[in-house]
DNA sequence: CGTCGCTTTGATCTAAATCAAGTTGAGTGG
DNA sequence: CCACTCAACTTGATTTAGATCAAAGCGACG
């Protein structure tokens, strides 16, 4: 398990602070200001990135691609803490262990520093211990909400609050491509496949949405979907 | 709602350093290191000490009582993120304002220090951006522990491990005294009142803990309490 | 152009919610 | 000191949202 985040197909490794990427934030800010050595690396479909409680030798970037973050009860029963979709940065640890497992949904190239590297430049510039703290910051601020949408919110509302968040995140042109399938949407959700695919067949036919393919959606009608988040 | 946490019933103001405190950790550690002014307040029962949304102007200790820190839904619903017991840090934010609402479940008392006043200690001393990063990733983490609970866990597993968490929170000589209510604990573990009291009323007929009265519990048996807490 | 994984839809089941009384016990006032 | 009161808790009956079980569609890819 250790290193296994070095066991994926290698894409290419170059140093990188004039990042040439079309992801254009805190993470590059940080790689560029601090100096520090960026790598790239691939992963295919359904590969693993890092296992739950394995040691956080790197911190990871999205560069394209998606990226599930996970924990698992010993009977298989597993709950989706977190999407990660292009520039957003994931594996960012306090300390020494991942506290969730990563996998690829689909496959992707993300870009990783050492964790190491960065504590170290956390410790000589203040902007950068900041920046990390920040974003463990914004992790907390999701993780808050969405206990709010697991342990109270209805299946709809809970679809709802999903479509909302995925639209802001990854529409382009008022579509959305989904990259994960209709088992990860409801172990994100806290709900069954059926039940997900049952409240998006309800939104369908209420003209709310419209589908282009299972995963391609646009959204018709925003102000619905947000009069039934709760 | 600006200030409301200076409306309740002061007790005492102090200069802290040498912290006078049955609490020992992190944050005395810090404001004694960073010479911060602390202040002492108390709140009443069920008394309000910051709201979702409010500016976040402090960061709070608790050195006796106890606090829920929650989210509501516009209909009422609630979810609990938090229980603060003595000796812990909440309301700590690296943006500006509080992202739960904060109430006194019993009369507690708190230390207080101004965020600004953390903000500026940990732009002149990296021990103290590093602390505050490592107290949020604390929350962090157990805001995806809880996600898990609420996304997967049936009812008798969230029970569980509420009772293995609060006995390693607040045991002395082996009893817990719970100082919330059965609604409480079940808009923290997302279940109805009548639902956790089925819970522990079932455990209680499996012998697995004993009551004197309803918030005084000992468990005796916590290695089938973990076998139940999946 | 066939196959297999993903998705949808239908039928049934069930864990937990809701509705509804009682019971208990901590705090209050007589 | 005792009795009263009221909120908290327990327990029972019933309902229900979502899970589970089951069987077609469909569509992307080899």
């Amino acid at each position: 398990m250790l290193n296994q985040s070095l066991t994926g197909s290698v894409v290419s490794t170059k140093i990188s602070p004039p990042a040439p990427a079309p992801v254009i934030n805190q993470f590059a800010e940080i790689t560029g200001h601090a100096g520090l050595i960026a790598t790239e690396f691939s992963y295919k479909k359904d590969e693993e990135i890092y296992g739950e409680d394995e040691p956080a030798e790197y911190v990871y970037q999205v560069i394209s691609g998606a990226v599930r973050s996970y924990k698992l009860l010993s009977d298989g029963r597993r709950q989706i803490g977190a999407f990660h979709l292009p520039g957003d940065v994931f594996g960012l640890e306090s300390g020494t262990a991942h506290r969730l497992a990563a996998e690829a949904i689909i496959d992707t190239t993300v870009r990783l520093v050492k964790r190491r590297s960065l504590e170290h430049a956390a410790n000589v510039d203040v902007a950068v211990a900041r920046k990390l703290w920040t974003m463990t910051a914004n992790d907390l601020r999701h993780a808050e909400d969405h206990m709010l949408l697991l342990g109270r919110k209805t299946a709809m509302e809970r679809v709802a609050t999903f479509l909302l968040e995925m639209d802001r995140r990854l529409a382009v042109a008022g579509m959305m491509a989904l990259p994960m399938c209709r088992r990860d949407i409801g172990d994100y959700l806290g709900l069954t496949l059926e039940t997900v695919s049952r409240a998006l067949s309800q939104l369908h036919s209420q003209g709310i949405l419209g589908f282009s393919g299972a995963r391609q959606i646009v959204l018709r009608n925003r102000q619905r979907l947000h009069s039934m988040d709760a």
